[in-house]
DNA sequence: GGACCAATGATTATCGATTATCGTGAGCGC
DNA sequence: GCGCTCACGATAATCGATAATCATTGGTCC
């Protein structure tokens, strides 16, 4: 079942572009040249163009008239407006939802905390990761609210692209049993509660992302990378490339 | 001062479309053809193209693979729903400004309402819809949050297309007074005030554009438009032409 | 030696034409 | 009549090539 219409060939190239950046073969910063992509996959121009849009609008590269594109550098200050923002928008979705989530839809909650709990346990942070995005978008449906849900989707690939869960020093059975007092005042019916639940969860996440940033990037931005992939397209400009962002990322598709 | 860049064929492009979805010269529901828009515009299909694509990452078209662009319905669900997450963001960020808005921001915030109130009291509801754009749009700004002011720029399309000043039965200078609670609020630094100010705010707009809609819009969804614009592309499927929106709308450019 | 300026190379933006896909309606078998 | 198949027209998706634009480099003038 892949999806539906798996021809379109921008989408191939935005999906593989997509993997290319995540995999860290672009790193932050680098430029991504449309014509060298289009031959590189034997396509022609104008579907690299596409989905370089494409990406654009999904946060994660950043096109200049006549400059091209090129990989966002992931801005820590942003990072943690997106934690802010997006910690808002849930508590407003756990007040919606409130009022008409089924007791299915919090089984459902239940059994992901659990699949968290599990890839926690056997060390699997990246698995971890999306079962992580999964609860949150479980609970943003559970509202009914189509424009929600398609403003919280707007604000993930930033909120996710660089996930703190795969920090060295973060307890990943901890940020799971973080979920479960929202789970548990989602049962008990208290706006109130839920609220408190869910911008703690955020705080911790990112006070975790804090850390991870400061400590494990810095490094890599003072020019100690010592990447394994086979780096495409090295950038030139000012500042030393970072480290490719591999098993920092929860990669899953964003589509329709 | 033509903004920056008044090239770029695709933005021109872009504009010269949005300006005639608004003006109701396509009527929500009609299909927008790639290549007879470039044919009247004396361009190619390419900058056609790339505008739709980013008219429906604003949300004011549809676009469905191999069967081309659509004008977005809107829908009064969801346009109820986009004010629910609007106020919330903007809950949002009035308690992040409230801890570093100057006092000349607060001052721009009076001038703007007594703007508001000019514009209601000659009876300019348009002009008074575009300020009033103009003073969330300062709210927020004011935050120096980057991320929340994109979210918010990312809803503004869908929650204002459609704007309930023009609303005949609305009284305009009330709904330019609603502002000042907001204001009180913001300069007494009183957060939970100014939430409450703006979810009020909030509500009645949402409750007059619930009046509007359900008066002057079911007639139009009936099929007793009498368009008075010249209708380029009637749309041919089920259900008759919606009426052009023209009037009912606070054009602004959402540039960069 | 430094600042301005023109030529150049690289890359995007646009074009015109071709191909792939979808919806539809005519024709055909039942 | 009714359902199915298959051309056909319309339109988006893709292509290959050209024009427009930008950054840079090398040279010239002060």
């Amino acid at each position: 079942m892949p999806s539906i219409s798996r021809d379109v060939l921008s989408d191939q190239v935005e999906e593989h572009l997509l993997q290319a950046i995540l995999d860290g073969r672009y790193p932050p910063g680098s430029r991504i040249v449309e014509t060298r992509v289009a031959r590189d996959l034997g396509v022609s121009q104008a579907p690299v163009r596409e989905a370089l849009r494409d990406l654009e609008a999904l946060g994660v590269v950043e096109i200049t008239s006549f400059r091209g594109a090129s990989v966002r550098r992931p801005d820590k200050t942003e990072l943690l407006e997106a934690y802010g923002v997006r910690a808002e928008l849930e508590v407003l979705a756990a007040r919606l939802a409130l009022s008409r989530i089924s007791d299915e839809a919090l089984h459902e909650l239940q059994v992901l905390i659990d699949e968290m709990r599990m890839s926690a346990a056997t060390g699997d942070r990246h698995a971890e990761a999306l079962v992580d995005v999964r609860f949150h978008a479980r609970l943003v449906a559970a509202t009914g609210n189509g424009t929600l849900e398609r403003v919280w989707r707007y604000l993930l690939p930033v909120a996710r692209t660089y996930i703190t869960l795969a920090a060295p020093g973060v307890d990943a059975v901890a940020a799971a049993d973080l979920h479960r007092p929202i789970l548990d005042a989602l049962q008990m019916r208290d706006p109130e509660l839920a609220a408190a639940s869910i911008r703690r969860h955020f705080q911790a996440a990112g006070a975790a992302f804090e850390a991870t940033f400061t400590q494990g990037f810095s490094m890599a931005a003072t020019g100690a990378a010592a990447s394994g992939g086979s780096a495409i397209d090295r950038v030139p400009g000012p500042g030393p490339a970072m480290e490719p962002m591999t098993d920092l990322i929860a990669v899953d598709n964003p589509g329709p």
